[in-house]
DNA sequence: TTAACCGTATTATAGAACTAATACGGTTAA
DNA sequence: TTAACCGTATTAGTTCTATAATACGGTTAA
């Protein structure tokens, strides 16, 4: 069963979204890996304090991706391979990346300033 | 009078903020500079093919930032000094930043990755 | 078998974001 | 002065997000 241990509502986004996200970073990261069990829909809805239409939201978003598997009555797994991985992780970390310079561009930062602000606040201001 | 010629709506967040967030930019690029008279509210609207009440929303955000003033009748103007630039410019810089770091830090990715991702996608992929 | 879980579906309600239409009074230049 | 702009305000309707309550049938283990 994969962990919601650190998982803390707190940007503007929707509340599905910033799941559907999280599984994708644990997945990149390794710590959620293929058919590990999903909690399922109440359990998730009790442990986040959310509603349970917002989970179901969230688990119809990574079924549709390919992402988990759910079957009535048993549960939902995570289903993924080494080639939607890759898809995953650059969805998620070159999209982040591409919108962070693009923004720095329109700031007119330079690249020199741009690493070492990275570098800085990597290490903690 | 600023100038909105590369300004495209396209992220799924509210446009009145995309509004905010593109003069701040400009302000922090030096391309907005204080004192600049701002489009009226329905010029704005017609050009950017958007509601008046969204525009109306954003200039009032501005408004209370201390961003611009507005005068009933006359026109809405830029008025930022050099204090208020550097608050907006780490506002919105190191916002970017901390917010990319602490995702890629979920994501397990090693400083040297990062930098190394930045730095590829800088020089366009 | 049956109780306790699953996934799934429906209906209703509320707030935020956005659009739409309209109105009022202040400013400014012809 | 007056027409053409300003900023500002109000009311109404739509879509999206999220909550709330409830129901139905499938799976599974005691």
């Amino acid at each position: 069963m994969i962990s919601f241990e650190h998982f803390i509502i707190e940007d503007g986004s929707p509340i599905y979204s910033q799941i559907v996200r999280h599984i994708k970073q644990g997945i990149i990261a390794g710590v959620i890996q293929n058919r590990e069990e999903m909690p399922s829909r109440r359990l998730l809805s009790a442990l986040l304090g959310v509603n349970p239409n917002t989970i179901q939201k969230a688990y119809r978003l990574l079924e549709e991706e390919g992402i988990i598997e759910s079957h009535s009555g048993a549960g939902s797994w995570v289903t993924v391979n080494e080639q939607q991985i890759k898809v995953i992780r650059s969805q998620l970390l070159e999209g982040d990346v591409r919108a962070l310079v693009k923004s720095m561009k329109q700031m007119e930062i330079s690249k020199e300033e741009a690493a070492r602000l990275l570098g800085d606040i990597w290490d903690g201001n």
